[in-house]
DNA sequence: CTCGCTGGATGAAACGTTTCAGGCGGAGGA
DNA sequence: TCCTCCGCCTGAAACGTTTCATCCAGCGAG
């Protein structure tokens, strides 16, 4: 069924090395014989065995990454930025999904060492050391995290500055004009939420605003966004903020439309800034304005490092790249003239 | 580094073919043998090499899923489904991403084959026969289609009935007392489309209605949808239609946004009906009608009848599974009373 | 004419499993 | 007492590559 190398040397008459340099170092067999062998392959319909080829090299050419969630567009974007350049690099890339849940994150690792995978991205589940991530890489296997704690010793890791991030939002809504604002998102133990706040915070401090009023949802999710807009508009008129900020476009989207459906226009009634510029931002029935990170330059620049300490594990020094997101200002913080 | 069974046996002082037992049938080992070459394991940190596992057994537990968007929401949620009938069967999904590009999809089935995956679900680039396919399946590797082309004698296949949603969507709105009703969508090459837009024409022409006015779009995504909203609010007042049909939900959330943008209100003026009932949907403005297709079952269908054939391959028949949509009223279709 | 080289091909070892035919010692039956 | 059977373990073969030491023929230099 499968044909293998020695059915082909023995169809072309040649030995099996002889194949396998057709195969890896053409340059080095004779012209006639390279033919003679391409011509076997081509009548057998000869496909290389992959595990024959790992098993001696001890190492495959494929690296994992293992997001938290794959319908979230965030990751999808990173995904793509990734395979950009391992396939640029003749790899490949397998994507695989904890959604969030650390046991299938830990029987994904499991069975990616099995494997021998050239290395891993990965956004663990949960923040801080984790051993089991550790043993691969006192394996050998390089680990890159993503969009988690940065400054480990031992690996490299992307991230975006979410402090600068919440900041951006705040100052702009300040700038607007708008004293009176709120924070929704959570759980606020996430580090990006906690990032994000912690930055908008820190601008309206500056400007000796008051902190902003934290409503705080059980996840980043439309629905918790409508639920939280909801909690809002129940406000009596003097507490009511003027601006929401969110820690998340699926939240802000769901809060856009909690108030329209109570009858509040955004953005002259209520402001509102998203965060991570999903497609839908500015596809929204009032396009929304939001942080913009460099979703696929994450994607990308994890790949390198990885690809780098892969290729050259002796003089690879880790690091820990921080990228700066901005701001995509569209029409739901826009105030109308007056 | 990287312990094989070889040092595991050392270790505990039993041959090789005892350690394999261990890890595959603990059963047939005595417990005091089995419990030596387990702390063997645990001191030495033995990971089984997969490579040597399945050249062995010349063939891998790995599923694959090669998609046309990792970023539609709709394939993410495909992949969902089979992931939980793979995963529950002790396999491993990996999600490759075609991109709707020949030859990324030609890449990734190249790789594939190298690596002797235990079967394939694909959604190819191309409709009709792919000799690529073809001599997978010759192979043996098990193929199941994804939302394309059924009838094929020789593989699986698992679809939504297109044109039973098309036809749902313009009897809805005929109810509605819709006469005048648009189809927005395209290219009306590809079969899904193709086939949404006839169940549309069909259940129209059986009311004695007159066709649908057909706006074709270039792709299915937000800004095609706002370009054709555009064009059919520049129409003359006469020949304006009451109700758009998209054949997308990104086409009628851009279709939705361009018409609020032009002061059109959603569903007094025109209604409106989606597809694929995708998570913003019911989160829009506007809550949006849509169609919707059961998307993690045809996941999990696609995954059974892969496992099923490739457990089986003997006794195994080829089926073609037709899902039927349903429809989710909601209030963009919902003509207020009058 | 012989020696040393060189381009090109060969054959065997090794990678880490799984599997399978045997081997061995002890217990039970004749 | 001897034979058989059984439970447990062993050792070697096989999977399909890659790699490396080796070999061979031809050829130019001395």
């Amino acid at each position: 069924m499968a044909a293998s190398i020695k059915e082909v040397a023995q169809r072309a008459g040649v030995s099996l090395g002889t194949v396998s340099n057709v195969l890896n170092r053409p340059d080095i067999v004779s012209p006639q014989t390279r033919k003679r062998v391409q011509e076997a392959i081509e009548e057998l319909g000869f496909v290389r065995n992959d595990s024959a080829r790992q098993l001696r090299a001890g190492r495959s050419r494929t690296v994992a990454i293992v997001v938290l969630d794959v319908s979230n567009p965030f990751f999808t974007d990173v995904v793509r930025g990734a395979e950009t350049v391992v396939e640029g690099a003749g790899g490949m890339v397998v994507v695989c999904n904890s959604g969030g849940d650390a046991s299938r994150e830990h029987r994904h690792l499991d069975v990616l060492e099995e494997q021998r995978v050239q290395g891993l991205l990965v956004t663990p589940v949960s923040d801080g050391r984790q051993p089991r991530l550790d043993r691969m890489v006192k394996r050998g296997i390089p680990v890159v995290l993503v969009d988690r704690g940065a400054g480990l010793a031992d690996q490299c890791s992307v991230a975006v500055d979410d402090v600068l991030g919440g900041r951006l939002a705040a100052e702009h809504l300040a700038e607007r004009g708008h004293r009176a604002i709120a924070f929704v998102g959570g759980p606020l133990t996430l580090r990006q939420v906690a990032d994000r706040r912690a930055g908008a915070e820190a601008a309206l401090a500056e400007r000796g605003l008051p902190p902003p009023l934290v409503v705080e949802t059980p996840m980043l999710s439309v629905s918790t966004g409508r639920t939280a807009a909801d909690e809002i508009v129940a406000l009596p008129a003097t507490r009511r903020p003027t601006a929401i900020f969110c820690a998340n476009d699926l939240v802000a989207l769901g809060a856009l439309q909690a108030l329209t459906a109570h009858g509040l226009r955004v953005p002259d009634d209520i402001a509102l800034v998203g965060y991570d510029d999903i497609e839908f931002a500015a596809g929204a029935a009032v396009p929304l304005s939001s942080v913009r990170q460099p979703r696929e330059q994450l994607g990308r620049t994890a790949a390198q490092l990885l690809l780098e300490e892969s290729t050259d594990p002796e003089t690879h020094e880790h690091r820990h790249v921080v990228f700066q997101p901005d701001l995509a200002v569209r029409q739901s913080s826009e105030r109308k003239r007056r």
